[in-house]
RNA sequence: GGUCCCGUAGCUCAACUGGAUAGAGCAUCUGCCUUCUAAGCCGACGGUUUUGGGUUCGAGUCCCAACGGGACUACCA
């Protein structure tokens, strides 16, 4: 909430004792902005307060409004509809706003830098598959969350947990080791990733046809999964692996590697980067000794079995468990001893959050629930960042019916769509191939971010492949494509014209205070997305802000505007815009291109 | 069976957290390039907010029920 709706409450609250002698707390006051049809700029509920004033909703705000305008010279006057009490604030008011709001630095973004630290996790893939378009989401999510808490003041470490270990690896190495002929990175000219994801197919394509042979002779088909050589193989490599086995452990190192580096080509890709990886490998027994303490607090108990579990029925949730009757970890297990050793990590930490599928949520219920059980302080401020699938058209994704959306083959398409529109267009020319390369490239991925961030992240999404993604009308090159004309007019003025905020009444109208407001409303949304944690207020906004300035701009010649006071305005109008969407825009993760 | 999420225009999404006449984009139809970038702007069409109750000055938003869609409910990771 800005100062002035803050002195509006305080006002009103004060306005009551006086009027009515009624006391009413001044955050229970509730002034919004006023809608667009009704004359004024702020309008304050009064319907709540008849009660106390004995008198109608009119009354009630005839008297509030008169109070208030004669006390607050910012107020030039009021209109009361129904039991609205619409006040308009003077236009030297938002333009003293404007004004302040262009000197200051970072408007919205950079507040008192410091408050607590946090983390956030996101990404965490599995090595033995490339990304999907399931990850951009999550990517693009967790990234724009971190940035988003960072510019409301927090300090941030983001972090991803890589699932590193366990058969599902040992699959690519099996399938690798026959198949693979020694094939690298470098002998085939595919990416890391792809390259190991392809042995993951591999294997179970290998698995499928053996598993047929052994029924086709008779065998049974759970007996027949299970007995394949070829998973009794990936079975004693894992063994292999957890023993320290040289040889294996060369391998896993080498084929990690090479997924690392594929990855880290499309993170680079996205302009995506963390401050620090943890390795399910360095962490998976971590959670072991955390259980076992807990016990001894008599937090968890141990069954005959010797198996330890959680009970955590008082919180609606079942019994867990959370270690093995033969003493070996489960996911929650690590889960658990990551999360303590994270707080042990980052000294002060003040809560973590993590980016993962709702498919999730129970789980993450269940690990809050335990950390708080263990005493970790503030483990009721961790929170799951729970986001929806994104759906095909015939439904969820399947690796195995290669439903896949692959996420390197979808950020090229979105790059070479925007240039040949580019191209079509005729934006592009005068400018060399690479600097073309680039500017594709920012609108084909700002295109991508923006659908994937503009719906709230709890929601499931629908994505067509078919269909494609816009680039026009609510897209985020619509969006780059206004900033780049504001930032054009501001260029061509550069030099020229000192910017001064005019504050004289005759320099603007109806529609640029509107615009005006809207603009002064975005340290207000940083907060409101830092405290949901979600991104999509950010991308909406941006939206908004830039369908209102486009709008404006269309009938608003700003340079060519004789009178010098109205062309100061409008000036001011287009810096405002121009900063406003550039770092609502860099809050998502998505670059401003300087033309298009 | 139980828990959680979701249901808004033909389609994809909003709606400032309970406020005024539910807004955008796409699609369809239509107008605007001697004027700071037309990836733009104006206009038209499009709604019983799944249904039925309830709470109150006021409900897309909160509560209950039904219907429909999804996820979870493994000594798998």
């Amino acid at each position: 909430m800005n100062q002035l709706d803050l002195d509006i409450q305080d006002a009103i609250s004060k306005a009551c004792k006086a009027c009515f002698e009624a006391d009413v707390p001044a955050e229970q006051v509730q002034v919004q902005r006023t809608r667009k049809d009704f004359d004024g700029d702020r309008t304050v509920v009064v319907f709540p307060l008849t009660r106390l004033s004995k008198k109608s909703p009119e009354e009630t705000a005839e008297m509030l409004g008169a109070w208030l305008v004669d006390q607050d010279e910012r107020m030039t006057h009021f209109q009361v509809v129904k039991g609205f009490l619409n006040l308009s604030v003077s236009t030297t008011y938002w333009a003293e706003s404007l004004d302040n709001a262009l000197q200051t630095e970072g408007f919205g973004t950079a507040l008192t830098n410091s408050k607590s630290r946090v983390m956030v996790e996101f990404s965490s893939p599995n090595t033995n598959k490339p990304l999907h378009l399931g990850h951009l989401r999550n990517i693009f999510l967790g990234f724009s969350v971190s940035q988003i808490l960072k510019a409301a003041g927090h300090q941030v470490v983001k972090v991803q947990i890589i699932n590193d270990r366990g058969i599902h690896i040992c699959k690519s190495m099996v399938a690798w080791k026959h198949f693979g002929e020694g094939a690298t990175p470098e002998t085939t000219g595919l990416k890391g990733d792809k390259l190991v994801g392809k042995y993951y197919v591999a294997f179970d394509k290998a698995y499928k046809e053996q598993v047929k042979q052994a029924m086709s002779t008779g065998t049974s088909e759970a007996e027949a999964k299970e007995s394949a050589p070829l998973l009794a193989e990936a079975r004693t490599m894992l063994q292999q692996w957890e023993q320290g086995d040289a040889e294996t452990m060369a391998l896993w190192t080498t084929m990690n590697q090479w997924v690392y580096d594929g990855f880290e080509t499309t993170y680079a890709e996205m302009g995506v980067t963390f401050d620090q990886l943890y390795y399910e490998s360095n962490t998976y027994l971590l959670g072991r000794d955390e259980v076992l303490s807990g016990v001894k607090q008599g937090a968890f108990n141990q069954r005959e079995d010797g198996s330890i579990w959680v009970d955590l029925s008082d919180a609606g949730l079942d019994e867990k468990l959370l270690l093995r009757k033969d003493g070996t970890a489960v996911y929650m297990t690590q889960d658990i001893g990551t999360a303590i050793q994270r707080y042990k990590d980052f000294p002060g930490l003040d809560r973590q959050i993590y980016t993962v599928g709702n498919e999730q949520e129970y789980h993450f219920k269940v690990l809050f629930k335990v950390l708080e059980k263990l005493g970790i302080q503030g483990a009721d401020r961790n929170f799951h960042l729970s986001y929806g699938m994104v759906e095909l058209p015939e439904g969820k994704m399947k690796s195995r019916e290669g439903t896949v959306v692959d996420a390197d083959e979808l950020m090229q398409e979105m790059a070479r769509t925007a240039g040949e529109m580019a191209q079509e267009l005729g934006k592009t020319d005068g400018l060399t191939d690479s600097e073309k390369e680039q500017l594709h490239k920012t609108i084909g991925y700002g295109a991508l971010k923006y659908f994937l961030l503009k719906v709230s992240p709890t929601k499931s999404m629908m994505f067509d492949p078919k269909a494609s993604i816009d680039f026009i009308g609510n897209t985020g090159p619509f969006i780059q494509f206004n900033y780049v004309r504001a930032l054009s007019v501001l260029k061509k003025a550069e030099g020229q014209i000192v910017l001064r905020v005019p504050k004289e009444d005759s320099a603007w109208d109806a529609t640029e205070l509107q615009l005006i407001q809207s603009a002064l409303e975005w340290p207000e949304m940083v907060q409101a997305a830092a405290k949901t944690y979600d991104p999509s207020i950010i991308a909406n906004y941006c939206y908004d802000l830039t369908k209102s300035y486009s709008r404006w701009y269309q009938d608003h010649p700003v340079l060519k505007e004789p009178d010098a006071s109205k062309r100061e305005a409008r000036l001011a109008i287009c810096a405002i815009c121009e900063r406003n969407i550039k770092s609502g825009m860099t809050l998502l993760g998505i670059q401003m291109p300087d033309r298009m």
